[in-house]
DNA sequence: GTCTATATATGGATAGAC
DNA sequence: GTCTATCCATATATAGAC
């Protein structure tokens, strides 16, 4: 009977766990951290209130939790860029799949957004350590690429920054994005049209030397 | 005597209300709107906490004057984007111009990100007529100069998106940019090497052409 | 015009019934 | 394990003394 009850009582667990986790991340994207109140969470996975603190104690433990979800989100994309690809197929890749997320999970990259305006009070250590030195291998294989001719000498961390920036710029700055485009909704035309400038800025803005211009590029380091 | 008082409390006035709004800025930036409490605005301006309502009415009141504050700053920058200058220079200026204020004004460009980042709120109408009519104008200007074969065929208003995101990355993810630099503050230096990223892959992203290339261009056309 | 002291509302958290 | 009813802290706003 105890099974029996911790069985279903497992099972209800994780459907409602899952449930505020993901009614939480739509409001602290809409409203921040202080802005969202757990009767709002509560309401909108059509829960009692009680049973936000139930789950997860507190508001602030429940946001930890989001932004968990979100950094696993946000440490796969940065596979993309591999030293043993062309920088064109993992600049466009990783552009494409950042645009990706932009796409279908606005939500996760407004709160990191927020978190991150506001002085990052909870990622800071994460900012710091994981994230750092993260950037640094990435930053190593573009400076590969330009070792080998590849690209154009450019800043790799710096461009690092303007990749997330333009990017996540689709969903943290959606508003403006639609309003000024005119949209009563972003299409999928229009991240397309995003995610295309932004790989011919950055493509064409590196330097970056494809198919026969590479292999002429090779050749002359050899010389 | 009611002159004398009445000069006297505008001084007094208007440099008070002036001390409220730089105080406000800086906690609006720092904890959002919510977050932001009427106290420790009071606390920052070293005034008691009644003379924020009794200068501004309500905490929401205070919030739309900063914002205005902040627009009146926005407005400025798209002006070096002028048809009758050359992409380099007009690009390059208006990149330079908008990390300059990203440097200086870095709580301006928290405040709005913020109020974006939320819905806009407060903005909404701002987005969808002054911003979207001036957008429209720069755009019809960058097209000019694709016509007259000085740059690329590029989508001019995605293009003024990662203007917009590259360069007030600095500013809103600034706390990221300093974990990511391993830097206590950002210095002149860094914001300059940001700056010159952001220019190269601009410039050449969008293929302009300078100078002579420039010319042969507009000769080209002429044929 | 300025500020202290307070009214009122909201929201995070929990006790205790079921 | 679930939820109603309630406590208490915090924060906006204001009344009224100076």
């Amino acid at each position: 009977m105890a099974n029996q009850a911790a069985g279903k009582g497992n099972s209800i667990r994780a459907c409602n766990q899952a449930r505020i986790l993901v009614a939480a991340e739509a409001v602290f994207a809409e409203a921040g951290f202080h802005g969202a109140t757990t009767a709002s969470i509560a309401a909108r996975a059509r829960l009692p209130k009680a049973n936000i603190h139930y789950y997860f104690g507190t508001k602030g433990a429940l946001y930890r939790a989001v932004l968990a979800n979100i950094l696993d989100l946000w440490l796969g994309a940065l596979d993309a860029i591999d030293v043993s690809r062309q920088p064109a197929d993992a600049l466009g890749d990783y552009i494409r799949d950042k645009m990706y997320w932009s796409r279908t999970r606005p939500n996760a990259s407004k709160v990191f957004a927020n978190e991150i305006l506001h002085g990052a009070p909870q990622l800071g250590g994460y900012l710091a350590n994981e994230l750092r030195r993260r950037v640094d291998q990435k930053a190593a294989v573009l400076r590969h690429w330009v070792r080998r001719g590849l690209m154009d000498p450019v800043d790799p961390v710096h461009l690092i920054f303007s990749l997330w920036a333009m990017t996540q710029h689709y969903a943290d700055f959606e508003v403006q994005v639609r309003a000024v485009l005119g949209r009563k909704r972003l299409s999928d035309a229009d991240f397309a049209a995003g995610a295309d400038t932004i790989v011919k800025l950055v493509l064409d803005g590196c330097g970056v030397r494809q198919g026969r211009a590479a292999a002429v590029a090779r050749a002359r380091l050899k010389a």
